[in-house]
DNA sequence: AGCTAATCCTA
DNA sequence: GTAGGATTAGCTA
């Protein structure tokens, strides 16, 4: 470096911070992923590359180099251990940031300096001093106080977003002081953001006049006796010390071990498709376009770089009780060899186990105790383990346990091939299907009863992490044999708390997914249809092949996924929501309910009288005998034959034949449609609930177990299936008999707890709309006053054609409100039920704005949240297809409103269980069914009025502490014999 | 046997 | 207009 050279020194990090606070925020188009620091540091680096001589500036540099802080970490922190302690982390839109602004650094071929144990400002004030020794200029791209003291006659510094030069006399202007006072005046005002202690009382002003007088600090110190305002000379003279560490903090230190030597860092020529390349990548479309033209790159030609932002490390979901907050208990962490960072580690597990194939002849089966107990000690040894049974049935509560599989996962193990070893444990395989004497085992297998013992001791041992897929089932089945899992992660769980909305959990989707490994199908192991067999009849060399596999894919996927929950901000949500869950539903399944044979037997009998009756009438009134199930034709008889008017056609052409249609026609005094809708609804409730529900009655326990899953929506509501108890019939008096033979036992009672309009409550809250907030306070109608509002109806002796309109209005608004959905639902014209929702928006503007705030973070970031944190992703929330897209925008608007109900009623059952045991009632009542909004229990006769009280309060109270709701909840509760009266 | 469409039950 | 599951018919393999 010679005189008249030039360097340009870019304090990276301070322009990181000021340009995201400055700049609006700018995400990148395709995947939401915030760059307006990014884009506005490119710009200036731009700018200053191509035009420096044209800004304030005024010269063009000859070097340059790019400073960034390395870590908090720095002898700074020696010196004074609170230096810079309460820093805030920085927000989340920036975290991904930092990192790309190295990339950019890098793309535009400058060098990228920073130094461990050294933040940026020293970096640059070493650099500084260095050029001004060699002879030449610094021009420091910052305006931050810090480094100021560096302006002299060699150095200044230029604010690049104010376009504003910083000598000597702007210092001064600023400050009162020269630069080379700053130093002290800084120690003596102290700076509350890198928490450096400075006098009390003394700000830059006092600072100012007192270095004025004294000339410097140490001249100060010395005479501060003399300071005639008591206050200040007391407060001087007792901070003395802290005021000479100060002085230490804020000293910038101008030798700092650099890597690079001046002449390093001599501007190079651009490499203009690597820029363009890097540009491309982050979508800034105009620069691109800037910098190819001046580069002569082909922009057209050249592929976006691949970029990989790195997120943050740390796990913050909303939740906020500290008493909750719980990490992972027990579980040793993530080998992290790869990379650092929860993000950065999950792409480098993805990578390492998508590449390596699975090999399934490296599996074991373990014949005898020995080896097994020297597998579980192993698991032991690292800590954690994947897991998998196979057993006789999909029905956990049917399933006979036939064996399990291990992994272990050698974290040492550099190559990933042998990282996973994967073993089978046979226990209760049959002979051979053949056999006619049946029932012989197999030989070589391990003794059903020490193995499940052995089993038993790792399962239960806190100290070691079970991953499972799908642990629901293998739980139930274990705790059918007394045994309870503790300590577990649920890859399913996982990967649906990361997921909602991206497919389905399911195994062989994830490892598709993930691992890039088509697991072997179940069917190609036991067969499928007539000729499928039970597991026990596997031959035990297939079963562990597929066992095995089960095993190890599942602790790949955790490997893959468990990472990024804490990366993407997930974390809380799987350990509060859906981990917790997964042991309640598993005892909610196994106590089942009881249903009364007799009842539905009776309810079957009268129903097929009176469908054998329809069915008469039908053919009568039809002329002919025909498959009144068929819609097709069904449709033909009556649109073709009859050619009766209002035939609608279904998307496959089809005559629809829906209860719309046919109820349109019923109102023409037609009489034939309402026998077959009164047909279709007696044969619905004999097929779906009174035929099929005694088949459900489990031959042991004599009760009727569901089976909940935990991740088939998408908004974290539960499903029940086989049988479904989430849709037994309620609306009509015929149907609310099944609810009839659903019953306690005899001296108890059957208690169902409710949450009255959660949703609107929850709409009230995320919404905050001022009154519905009030009508829910006060405890009033809340359709009532929505429909006076409206329609300047008061509520006192409204008619109920205005209240239903409200009402369905309300519902529309949770639904995703539509036009056309509206008048469909209340059988009006659509410009009317526009009208409706304009008037609707006039009056609670807040909905229309929870609306459209709503649908702009789908589209943003690619998916909405719950109130606690839950995310649901809709990837097709810009599709060009505007039924596609439409639909995705009101299932997004309608997502949170379900998904926090859903959210507070987990809470609610997480914690109810432990609350009744802490009340002695732990026995006396329990958890049975859960429908969306509603809890149903089986309560001993005499705790009844104890037990509701409780059950009563936690459910009012779930939301809290993690979210205090704008609006109370409220839960009705009644006890009876059986559900129909209870509910 | 396995799949989709249509229908209807729930919150 | 949101979120599900079960049943039936009727098609394809």
């Amino acid at each position: 470096m010679k005189k008249d050279d030039h360097l340009f020194l870019i304090d990276g990090s301070g322009f990181i911070f000021r340009a995201f606070h400055a700049l609006p925020p700018l995400t990148r188009k395709s995947d939401g992923l915030p760059v307006g620091a990014v884009s506005g540091f490119c710009n200036m680096l731009w700018k200053l590359l191509t035009s420096a001589r044209d800004t304030s500036v005024g010269v063009t540099p000859t070097h340059l180099a790019v400073i960034f802080d390395f870590s908090s970490q720095t002898f700074r922190k020696k010196i004074y251990p609170d230096y810079k302690a309460h820093r805030p982390p920085p927000p989340e839109d920036l975290v991904p940031q930092f990192s790309l602004i190295r990339e950019a650094t890098r793309a535009f071929n400058l060098p990228c300096i920073e130094i461990e144990g050294y933040e940026a400002d020293d970096i640059i004030a070493t650099y500084a001093q260095m050029a001004v020794e060699a002879g030449g200029d610094a021009t420091i791209i910052s305006s931050d106080k810090d480094l100021m003291q560096l302006v002299g006659s060699n150095v200044h510094m230029y604010d690049g977003m104010k376009d504003r030069q910083i000598g000597v006399p702007e210092v001064i202007e600023k400050w009162g002081v020269p630069p080379e006072k700053m130093i002290d005046l800084q120690a003596l005002t102290g700076d509350s953001v890198d928490n450096v202690p400075g006098v009390p009382g003394i700000g830059p002003k006092t600072a100012a006049t007192l270095l004025e007088e004294f000339g410097d600090l140490d001249n100060l110190l010395e005479n501060a006796e003399t300071i005639k305002q008591k206050k200040r000379r007391e407060n001087i003279i007792a901070n003395r010390e802290l005021v000479l560490v100060s002085r230490k903090l804020v000293t910038l230190k101008r030798d700092c071990p650099v890597e690079l030597p001046l002449d390093a860092l001599v501007l190079e020529e651009q490499d203009g498709p690597k820029l363009v390349s890097f540009l491309k990548a982050m979508e800034f479309n105009s620069l691109t376009r800037r910098v190819a033209e001046a580069t002569g790159a082909e922009a057209a030609e050249i592929e976006p770089a691949s970029v990989n932002a790195e997120w943050g490390e740390k796990a913050h979901g909303p939740d906020l009780d500290p008493g909750e907050a719980v990490s992972s208990e027990g579980e040793k962490p993530a080998p992290d060899s790869e990379a650092s960072g929860p993000a950065a580690l999950a792409a480098a597990r993805a990578a390492r186990f998508a590449a390596v194939p699975i090999d399934r002849s490296s599996y074991e089966t373990i014949r005898d105790l020995e080896t097994l107990e020297d597998w579980i000690s192993a698991a032991r040894d690292k800590g954690l383990c994947a897991f998998d049974t196979e057993t006789t049935s999909l029905d956990a509560m049917q399933a006979e346990l036939v064996g399990f599989s291990l992994a272990l996962y050698d974290e040492d193990q550099s190559d990933a091939a042998k990282a996973i070893r994967a073993a089978y444990v046979p226990l209760a395989h049959k002979a051979g299907q053949d056999d006619l004497l049946g029932g012989g085992l197999a030989d070589g297998q391990v003794d059903f009863d020490k193995a499940l013992a052995a089993l038993k001791g790792l399962l239960e041992d806190e100290g070691v992490l079970k991953i499972a897929q799908n642990l629901k089932y293998d739980y139930l089945v274990m705790l059918r044999h007394g045994v309870t899992v503790k300590n577990f992660d649920d890859t399913m769980l996982i990967s649906y708390a990361l997921d909602s909305g991206m497919g389905n959990h399911g195994m062989d989707a994830l490892s598709e997914r993930w691992l890039g490994h088509q697991p072997i199908p179940y069917k190609e192991v036991a067969g499928s249809g007539r000729n499928m067999v039970t597991f026990d009849y596997v031959d035990i060399d297939k079963a562990t092949a597929y066992a095995a596999e089960d095993a190890d894919v599942t602790l790949r996927l955790w490997l893959v996924l468990k990472p990024r929950l804490a990366a993407e901000h997930v974390a809380t949500v799987y350990e509060r929501l859906e981990r917790p869950l997964l042991p309640v539903l598993s005892r909610m399944e196994e106590r089942g309910i009881s249903v009364d044979r007799q009842i539905l037997s009776r309810l079957s009998g009268e129903l097929a009288q009176k469908a054998a009756r329809l069915e008469d009438e039908i053919y009568e009134l039809a002329g002919e005998k025909f498959n009144i199930g068929s819609p097709k034709q069904l449709g033909d008889i009556l649109f073709g034959k009859m050619g009766l008017p209002g035939g609608k056609k279904t998307k496959s052409g089809q005559w629809s034949t829906a209860v719309q249609v046919l109820d349109d026609l019923a109102a023409q005094d037609i009489p034939l449609p309402s026998k077959i809708v009164e047909w279709r609804q007696t044969t619905k409730l004999k097929s779906t609930y009174t035929d099929a529900l005694p088949g459900y009655i489990h031959p042991q326990t004599k009760r009727v177990h569901t089976s909940y899953s935990l991740a088939a929506t998408t908004t974290g509501r539960l499903a029940s299936s086989e049988p479904n108890l989430q849709n037994i019939p309620v609306r009509t008096a015929e149907g609310r008999k099944i609810r009839t033979a659903f019953i306690a036992n005899p001296g108890h009672k059957l208690l169902s707890a409710d949450y009255s309009q959660i949703e609107l409550r929850v709409l009230a809250h995320v919404a905050d709309i001022a009154q519905l907030k009030q009508a829910f306070a006060d405890g009033i109608d809340i359709h009532a006053m929505t429909a006076s509002e409206m329609f300047g109806v008061p509520v006192e002796g409204m008619p109920g054609e205005v209240r239903r309109r409200a009402k369905a209005i309300n519902f529309g608004i949770i639904y995703g409100i539509s036009a056309f959905g509206l008048a469909n639902q209340l059988g009006i014209e659509r410009s009317e039920a526009s009208d409706y929702i304009k008037r609707y928006f006039e009056r609670f503007p807040g909905i229309n704005d929870y609306m459209e705030d709503t649908k702009a973070q789908a589209r943003d970031k690619g998916y909405v949240e719950t109130i606690f944190g839950r995310r649901i992703h809709y990837p097709e929330i810009k599709s060009s297809n505007h039924q596609v897209r439409s639909f995705n925008e009101r299932a997004a608007i309608n997502a949170p409103i379900q998904g926090s109900a859903a959210d507070v009623i987990r809470r609610a059952m997480i914690r109810i269980e432990p609350e009744l045991a802490a009340a002695g009632l732990g026995e006396k009542a329990q958890m049975l069914l859960q429908v969306h909004d509603e809890l149903i229990f089986e309560v001993e006769d005499e705790a009844v009025d104890e037990a509701t009280k409780l059950i009563v309060d936690v459910m009012e109270n779930a939301a809290m502490p993690a979210v205090s709701m704008a609006v109370p909840l409220q839960v009705d509760a009644r006890a009876a014999h059986n559900w129909d009266e209870a509910h």
